[in-house]
DNA sequence: ATTTGCACTTGCAAAACGCAAGTGCAAGAT
DNA sequence: ATCTTGCACTTGCGTTTTGCAAGTGCAAAT
């Protein structure tokens, strides 16, 4: 692992090359959500991800530096991911994923609500949520 | 083909799941720039897809309502592609990854302009392209 | 000292990918 | 009318990635 071939010099190409697949986006997404996660909390989410499909992906995110790997307060066993700058830079990607997954698919009660108070005002929410995540750095 | 199943209630994971990968957003990306393409044009993206890829690629694409197919004015042995309005929906999103991926990578001179020119009047150049694909529909 | 919890690894079968070559049909050239 | 070229795929096949289940190693709790 660790070095990541470019297919092109187009900038949506190498973004795919990195996170161009079904799982890195849902890592940062739940990571958008939390703030911080271990690895196990990963493993809650709805989808499902099998435990080496996280490994790998948890690695290449973190050689990209989309994400940083620190310990835990409380114990040595556990592991604390976090979104880097980087990283979190990803927030506008994923709330316009999230605005065409909210017009062409049927959303659940909590992602419509959670969805119609974004749009009251995207540009701070997207400000916000950017402050609230630069301090977990 | 067909069925695409849903990993989750997420619109997130639901969109992942049909463009989820390394090619589907360059379809795309070729598209908005194109207004339309032949089978041949795809292939001759610096990123040269395979030719079973493409086709598996436009398939689903097609079934997910996101391209359509029709015929070439010119002869029955070319095929057209283009955007249908879920497709072009599509450009928020590749717009905030080719920003994101102004931040994070070296850009030829030729992106550089053209995302500078974008950002000059970003809602007004997503508006002003969404305009111009619709005609092409 | 033993068990439990957490973060991964490993093995393996199944699916997807990538390359090269091939096919089928339409249109233009001879 | 026949032959060739161009275009849109399809097929075969070796390689890589995925997905599932089980296993490992270490730290902390019992």
């Amino acid at each position: 692992m660790a070095d990541i071939k470019k297919r092109s010099g187009c900038p949506v190409s190498s973004s795919l090359d990195i996170w161009g697949d079904k799982w890195s986006l849902l890592i940062i997404r739940d990571l958008m959500y939390a703030k911080q996660c271990t690895y196990g909390d990963f493993l809650k989410s709805e989808e499902k991800i099998a435990t080496n499909i996280l490994a790998s992906r948890l690695e290449t995110l973190e050689a990209t530096g989309i994400i940083t790997r620190l310990e835990h307060p409380d114990s040595k066993a556990k592991v604390l991911y976090k979104l880097t700058q980087k990283g979190i830079d990803m927030l506008p990607i994923l709330m316009e994923i999230y605005f065409w997954g909210e017009k062409y698919f049927v959303l659940s009660d909590q992602h419509k609500a959670f969805l119609k108070d974004v749009k009251k005002d995207k540009e701070g929410f997207i400000k916000r949520t950017n402050e609230k995540l630069k301090k977990a750095i």
